[in-house]
DNA sequence: TTGTACGCGTTATCAT
DNA sequence: ATGATAACGCGTACAA
């Protein structure tokens, strides 16, 4: 026993009645160890409640058998929507069951980007997971020229290297959710779109856009920012300018609960009057009245995926590649 | 430059024409060094992009600058609620500034109980935080005997030593709920209790029924277990079993949103046939029609409390209290 | 004030 | 198959 309470090596090796090589053989399941050996020095693991020092095998292996997950987002609203507690699930899914632990890098107050760059570059995690909704500054540019194995939870905004990323496609997306209000009939269709620093934002505007095209219809756009305020503020300016609309594709289930009690304040029926698609398929979506009708994206799995893309690129293997996944509609009783 | 492309304070030192130790000091602020030299230094550091070996650190001075959130909770209930991530926001936000990195233990699959307190047996971090609901097996026993420093988010179920937690009170807040109902008139209130192998549940509970009983009215209750669907559940019962009730005090308001869907769809009006109020003041309390009326905790300062708490007793203080927060009710639109 | 020298617990190389 | 032994990068008595 060493002052701190755990044994060591060393002391398991004496007790055993071998070497400290062989326990560190023993313990990394070295093939070539006597049955005999094994037995004995797992005995004395057993016996001593061993557990191997971290920080001195990080010493010499060069790997800390941690990754980090970042999100390099000043403001809070990330931790206000549920994707993010997903996302984080299905990170941790994945990591579950390798020796690698999840180290949550947050930034809390005002960007201090240099600590975090440091933090990265000092080799204290083997890798990074970026969640990244915003194109802010150059970060994420500087995040994907670090000399470390880094992935993209979407594909970043304004950064000109290749980068692996792993994104739900928002485009086809939105196109469903918009789509399926053309085929009930709907033809004054409006949406609420998210900011457009952010892909998300971006490519679901996009979808709404190429489908009322295709259809010869008008587009009627107000922007929100993925805030309950900013849907609610978006939704009063739209049936403003647009009093006559039947159908609201919204890019987000946060907002779009707020478009859904704006609606029933003007009076109006969802879906009678009005039908609602969003966007995520979160917690939110069956706690409304009516329950809302969205465009599903499976966030625990690109967490998942993210996840194992990391750990094949500590491992070695090179991977610069945008992974595009599914949405799918979910009818409920909004639209 | 080393292998890993990180520079060693033995090149800083070659640089700036010290020792090693010198360099050392510098890094870790020793007031014995001169001006000058420090000067030196520094200006070496910087020019070398210098970043000391978290791993050879924690070797010689046995911390690790890190602590670790659990969660050992098997299911995914705790991500499905958006008040695990404002928890994480309020640890992150006091962690932020100190050199303590957050480590998140998470046990999604089938709890591995040991493969957790080995892990935290093992030094690989300073302390932990228990976000933990239920008073599942022993485990938190186990965790609360730790040779560790340890808070917990609630005053853990079934463990029978002093242990050091964060709570707000839980008991007053829901007296403070269902006084304003009784307050605007309602005197069939029923309630939504949590499960009651929870702190939360139980305690409630407690709350609702105090007040009742001072009133001298019968209490009603239903339980659900804090997730929409068990909320949904609960509510249909309460209706079945009185018809007549105007008044609804329930536990957590992702079960109350579930709630007010069902009162709704029953045909009552809210609040005028039956008020409504909830208990967190989750995001979920503004996307709700009507807007629910609800009683706030203050998660991210728990969070932030516990993180305190945490460094403190890091850096040696006893502390082996539970402390208390209040609660606050929030008047919206359902009560 | 600064430098020397040792030890932290592990892995990896090289003998045996 | 196993055992010495040398790193890994840093902090800190102890000396100077």
């Amino acid at each position: 026993m060493n002052g701190s309470g755990s044994p060591t090596l060393e002391e398991v090796a004496a007790l055993a009645g071998v070497s400290r090589a062989t326990v560190s053989r023993v313990v990394n399941g070295s093939p070539k160890v006597l049955p005999d050996t094994v037995a004995a020095v797992e005995q004395a693991i057993l016996q001593l409640g061993y557990v191997p020092n971290r920080a001195a095998r990080a010493l010499v292996t060069r790997r800390t058998d941690s990754v980090a997950i970042v999100v390099p987002e000043p403001d809070s609203r990330v931790f206000s929507d549920p994707f993010f507690a997903r996302m984080l699930s299905g990170v941790s899914r994945t990591l579950a069951p390798t020796p690698s632990q999840l180290v949550l890098l947050l930034e809390p107050a005002e960007a201090d980007d240099q600590r975090l760059l440091r933090y990265l570059r000092g080799g204290h995690v083997d890798g990074a997971i970026i969640i990244s909704h915003h194109g802010r500054d150059n970060i994420l540019q500087e995040l994907a020229q670090l000399p470390l194995p880094i992935v993209f939870s979407a594909r970043p905004l304004g950064v000109d290297v290749p980068v692996a990323s792993v994104d739900v496609d928002n485009v086809a997306g939105a196109r469903t959710g918009v789509q399926h209000l053309l085929s009930i009939g709907r033809r004054k269709i409006a949406t609420i779109a998210g900011p457009l620093d952010m892909t998300a934002g971006i490519d679901r505007l996009t979808g709404y856009q190429e489908v009322m095209k295709e259809a010869g219809l008008p587009a009627m756009v107000a922007y929100g920012d993925f805030t309950p305020d900013g849907g609610e503020q978006a939704a009063l300016r739209l049936l403003d300018d647009h009093p006559d609309l039947d159908g609201l594709f919204v890019a987000s289930d946060l907002m779009a609960t707020a478009a859904l009690r704006v609606l029933s304040q003007s009076g109006r029926r969802v879906p009678a009057d009005v039908a609602v698609v969003g966007f995520d398929d979160s917690v939110l979506a069956t706690t409304t009245t009516p329950k809302l009708t969205t465009v599903r994206q499976p966030v625990e799995q690109l967490g998942s995926r993210l996840a194992e893309i990391l750990l094949a690129k500590i491992a070695g293997e090179e991977h610069t590649t945008a992974e595009i996944y599914d949405t799918e509609l979910v009818i409920r009783d909004s639209a």
